[in-house]
DNA sequence: GGACCCCAAACTGCATGCAATTGGAGCGCG
DNA sequence: CGCGCTCCAATTGCATGCAGTTTGGGGTCC
């Protein structure tokens, strides 16, 4: 029996929802890097619309955290710390266990063809670039999610795993990932056989080595940006900004 | 030692934020019960500001899942399903076993204080209107939330909560909140000892048990709305929009 | 040469206006 | 009495305009 019945997809084809599909791609393609620049008028100007519907985009991608928003100032991707980088991961580790724990067992013989026909394509674009790799694994993750057929999940699979696709541009090497479709084949094949702890440990540790890979290190250093670094320091400043550097007569 | 050094919160002091953070507390206090209109123009002059202001913060809101918001059709608040309400439950059960096991044995005694009194304001607050029990007692795990430090985890636990209340007002009996005060000093004396395999598991029951109080039973007749009921019986209809349904002859 | 200041360009925050869509009242008909 | 039709008020979808804020670059003074 199949893992529940079908239903509607959510994202209606609003000229908003287009735009944040677009940026969505594009940001998990790494095509727009973090800290990548996003003025309004230059969205809106791209795509087609005006600022309001472009605002109106950055607005929903802020909220699922691909898109950092300042007052006044102009919208970038999003740069997750290293903490919130591994944060992101443990919450999808618990997230994707419950995908797995519920869809153990209840494929169709039809999903279970569209599972394998997906990793077959992962394994054909392992020749291209390491964009459509890792677009192509993320959507895999977010293909069972879909099988659960539980909205709330899905929604919080796909936000989750686009924030650790983000993840990646920052922290990880150039990674390899015949590895990560081995992985992906195995769990299909313990779905498929309904073995529920086994599918669990698996995701477990798939998704704990892709974070480990990824994240190679605490290396503070490469907090990327001066304002992480410094963001301890300012906590005793009372306003919600850090204090304007005055100059930094540096004597010791 | 605190769990994790205190970072600066999200949600600026926008006025699109300010109406959301009103609408969210309107939901979540019942006051504004599932399925309740938002036009954008009374909320623009509820709270005086201009329609694209409301509108931008239903739109946040419909993110979240507060607010279902239909092309071309006044937003109303969300009427999640009987499934869905439990979809909810079983998420925020992981997800919140999450924030106790990182916060097990790492909460400073000022932050073990301050849980305690927000207990003890649950506690006096037994006398007044459910509404107010069940704002602090839904406060009672964001908080909690907030003390892992973690950004994503707490907005994740935020609003899954926030879902989880508005199931309440759905599918809920007039539910009593003691057992659950008490749940909570249990959970906090197991995070002072540090006790981390037990403070997951009173999370887990304390959530599993206010999800079946809530959740009072599958009664499938209580899906509330004859569009839920009957959308299985849509699912071979092309279009994402339900067929208008032709005056049903019904001839058997 | 470098620190400081000031101003214009760039950009965001928000309100308003107009066209398109909806849904419901009213009305006619079987 | 119920069903279907038409039409209009209510409402949304979106663009544009204006005001306030930030940015960054050139000129000035040390």
């Amino acid at each position: 029996m199949a893992a529940r019945a079908s239903s509607k997809t959510s994202e209606s084809s609003d000229k908003v929802s287009v735009i944040c599909r677009a940026l969505r791609r594009a940001i998990i393609e790494q095509a727009l890097e973090p800290g990548a620049k996003l003025p309004e008028d230059a969205l809106g100007e791209r795509f087609g619309v005006s600022r309001t519907i472009a605002r109106h985009a950055l607005g929903q991608l802020a909220a699922e955290g691909l898109v950092e928003l300042r007052r006044n100032r102009i919208a970038v991707v999003a740069t997750p710390s290293w903490q919130e980088a591994r944060d992101a991961f443990d919450i999808r580790i618990e997230l994707e266990r419950l995908v797995v724990r519920q869809l153990a067992g209840k494929l169709t013989k039809a999903q279970i063809a569209e599972l394998n026909a997906h990793v077959d394509a992962e394994d054909r674009a392992r020749g291209g670039t390491d964009a459509v790799s890792i677009r192509l694994a993320t959507e895999f993750h977010i293909l069972l999610a879909h099988m659960t057929n539980s909205p709330i999940l899905v929604r919080y699979v796909s936000e989750v795993a686009y924030r650790c696709c983000l993840t990646l541009s920052l922290y990880s090497r150039p990674h390899s990932t015949e590895c990560a479709i081995n992985e992906h084949r195995a769990i299909i094949s313990a779905l498929a056989k309904g073995d529920e702890a086994k599918v669990m440990d698996l995701m477990h540790h798939h998704l704990d080595s892709v974070a480990n890979r990824a994240l190679v290190a605490p290396t503070p250093q490469r907090g990327r940006d001066l304002l992480d670094i410094l963001a301890p320091y300012a906590d005793e400043v009372t306003s919600n900004r850090v204090v304007k550097l005055p100059k930094v007569a540096r004597r010791g």
